[in-house]
This record gives C-alpha cells, structure tokens and sequence, in this order.
DNA sequence: TCAACAATAATAGTATTACTATCATTAAAG
DNA sequence: CTTTAATGATAGTAATACTATTATTGTTGA
C-alpha cells in the first residue's frame, strides 16, 4: 500500500514533521501523550525526553504546544474530509452521500495503515477532548486569518452543500453541520463524563453508533 | 426591588463570595476582566492588583482560577434556569414553554439589577467564549463528583423535560437539548470568528435573534 | 472597654512552565 | 572533503500558580 501524505497548512508548522525522522516522532509520541495526559500536563519538556531530543529541538517544528495541537487537530479533519471524498465518490444520491458522511464523522475510528505514524484511535480521543481549545484563544482570528482551521472549515461546507443538493431552499445548512461536528464529539464527552447531558451510552462503542443515528436523523428532519 | 441570590453548591468556592465585600470584588471584577483579556491572560495576580487587594485573599475564596470560572459560568447557568422557571410559570403549552426557554437560553442578556454584583452581558460573553474550558479538563470526573455542574445538568433536563411534554416517545430528550445548549453559545463563536461556519451575521445582535429561530426549529422538526 | 477572633494585607519564597539564546556536534549533500 | 543544515547540550529568563508566615485591622460579644 502506497503511503499518503495529507496536504497541510504550511503556517502549522515551522518546519514539516512529516519530512524527519524527528519530526514523525513528535507527532507520534504527542498523539500519545496529549491522549494519556491531557493538554495541560503535556510539555514539549517532557515530550523531549520521550523521545529522547531537547526541548529546543521541538520548538524547531512547532512554535508552541497550541500550534502543535492545532496542527493535530487539523490533520484528524483532513484525514476525514479525505475519507468522506474517497467513500462518497460516485454516490450518487444525496441521501446516501449525507449517511456517509455522517457515518464517517461520528464512527469510532481505528488504525490506518496509511498513516502509521499516526494513531487515530488516540487522535480521535484527543479531537473528543481537547479540539475546542484549538479555536477558544484570544489569538483565533490571526490564527484563522493564517489559515489554521481550514481543515474543519472545509470538512463543515462539503457536508453542507449535501444538505443544500437534499434541499436548497433549507436556510441554515452551515449552522447545522457545524452544529452536527460539533456534536459529534461533544456527546461522546458527555456519555463517559457527564451521562445526564445525553442518552447516549458510553459502554463498548455503544455512543458512536447511537450518536450516529442521533445525528443523521436530526439533520434530515431538520432540513425536511 | 429586593436582592436575591442564586442558591450555589458549597464546593464552588473555599469562602462564599456572595458573604463579603472583598468577595463581591472578585466576582466583579474578574468577570470584567476574563471578558476583557481571555482565561488564559487572566491571573489572580493582575485580579488583587486591580481590586487593591492581594494574591492570597483571592486564593481564600477560590482554590484557583479555574474553580472560579466554573463558578461563574454556574451562577450563570443558574440564573438562567430562574429565568426560565420564573417565565414559564403557569404556561401551559409545552410548546410555548419550550420557544421561550430556547428565546432565554438564546437571547443577548441585558444587565439584570437583581444582581447588582454581576455584569450579566460581560458573563455571557465569558460562557460563549470560555465555557466549554469548565469540563474540559482531566479532573472533570472528580469536579463532576463534588456536584460543579449541577447548573448545567439541571437546566438540560429542565428542557429536556418540555421536550419529552411535547414528545414522550422521542428517545434523544435530553441528547438534543445538550447539543442545543453547547450550539447557542457555539454558534454566536462561530459568526463572530469563523464565519463560514454558519449562516447567522454576527452584526449588531443579529446572531442571537437568528440562532433562537434556527434551534427552536430545529428542535420542534426533530422531535416532529 | 477590652480581649480575642476573624479577615485581610504585606511580604517572601518555590517549583514549574514556556520559552530564548548560544555554541558544539553530527550527518548529508554538493 | 568541505560546507551547511539539523540536532544536541546547556543555560538562562520572566511569568505563573501557588504556599507560608507574620503583621494589621476591624468586629463582636463578655
């Protein structure tokens, strides 16, 4: 199997990680940490010492560790865009391209050995957790003016414009599918932390395919 | 017009701010100034200097900055069910209460001279742009457990309960209310900063108006 | 009226974080 | 085989998030 590079944001990173040896082991040992630990208790510190570099070596590819974990977070919504073209490629019906895509977004994810220096599981942990905080700074809009959150930007107006094919006339379709990815990760948040928020239940992948359904039914009765 | 004050759990905060002059400054003034430089640029340095007191005061009221957002962002959550409760007394349409708790949840708060102490404008602007930064954290289980966000859960089941009124058999009661929670605040994010992700125009209060009709509809069409 | 008690102020100090800077070393490319 | 780019080693700084100690003030109630 060939191995794929997504195309990011040049203003992600000061250097691309994906071109070292170095840099892959940033991204892999992060996913890693940032999944185990949180945000807050990750430091490009002790993520030097995991992988057995400095701490100047890491700011080298990434500005800081909100950079890093936009950078993160951007490759998980391009990585899904990417699978949303590929699996909705010559679907024909608009229903069933929305079904997708929605699948897609809301399934748990597992390995791709397209990317092996990437965990997805763990990342789509740490999209659950952490992802908001990429945007809630007071830098968002220099950092959106940089492009930093194309990916999630770009994911949201290829669902929407499916709603838009289903129904032209429906007058909120970003709201709505931004509304949904958002959703998306928050219910699972709220099934293992905050069960009374949903009826969702976090037992096995039990949320993801109850999320799933949630969701796509909410979308088509919304829309009409 | 008497005073009243918001019944708050006891493990929000070391010392009762609502109790003493000191403690009224705290909330004041760092609403004022979480809404002004962000969570992260606020430090309870900057807050002792700005209210003429000191570090360790503050830390007598609060364990730490982010007890003190959690409080503040319950009080808030708070206030909003009295609202709700107060507004909805006595109507009997479920349909009806259900519009004018979405119009409560969604509308641009104006100051309520109830509580002369809170800002409630500046505070809505701190739960759109912080919110979210209360559970997402790794000690949300234990924060969880000592009952920090009671306010938020017991507003969703309030409405969830209008819900399940109108629609007894609709499975996702208190799923979709959370997720139109989490989108009444999200979504007036999203016009302000990355507006591309959404139909509503964050000129003048235009947002507010228009989010109230997107989630009551959206609500009223997926519950059927 | 005074004692004692609670709240706050003043001050200092610590460990950690999020960087920046400098210079030495290694590895790869021309 | 030398130049240069990447990395390593090391050091240092300002700010943050606290904790601790002692002094001062203001209130209460005996």
């Amino acid at each position: 199997m060939a191995l794929l590079r997504l195309e990011m944001n040049d203003n992600l990173y000061l250097r691309d990680p994906q071109d070292t040896e170095l840099g892959r082991k940033i991204i892999t040992q992060s996913i890693c940490m940032i999944e185990e630990m949180g945000l807050e208790q990750f430091t490009f510190k002790k993520l030097s010492v995991e992988i057995e570099s400095t701490e100047a070596s890491i700011y080298r590819y990434f500005e800081n560790k909100h950079r890093l974990l936009v950078y993160l977070i951007a490759w998980y919504w391009n990585w899904l865009e990417y699978k949303i073209e590929y699996e909705t490629n010559n679907v024909v019906d608009p229903q069933e391209r929305l079904a997708i895509a929605v699948r897609l977004v809301g399934e748990k994810k597992v390995a791709d050995p397209m990317f092996p220096s990437v965990d997805e599981v763990a990342l789509q942990r740490i999209v659950i957790n952490e992802s908001d905080k990429t945007y809630h700074t007071k830098q968002v809009d220099e950092d959106n003016k940089e492009g930093l959150f194309r990916g999630f930007k770009s994911l949201c107006k290829r669902i929407a414009v499916i709603v838009l094919e289903i129904n032209p006339d429906y007058l909120y379709a970003h709201t709505l599918i931004s509304t949904m990815l958002e959703a998306s990760h928050q219910q699972v948040f709220f099934a293992e932390h905050l069960p009374s928020l949903t009826e969702h239940k976090a037992a096995d992948g039990r949320v993801h395919s109850e999320n799933i359904v949630f969701l796509l039914e909410m979308i088509r009765k919304t829309i009409g």
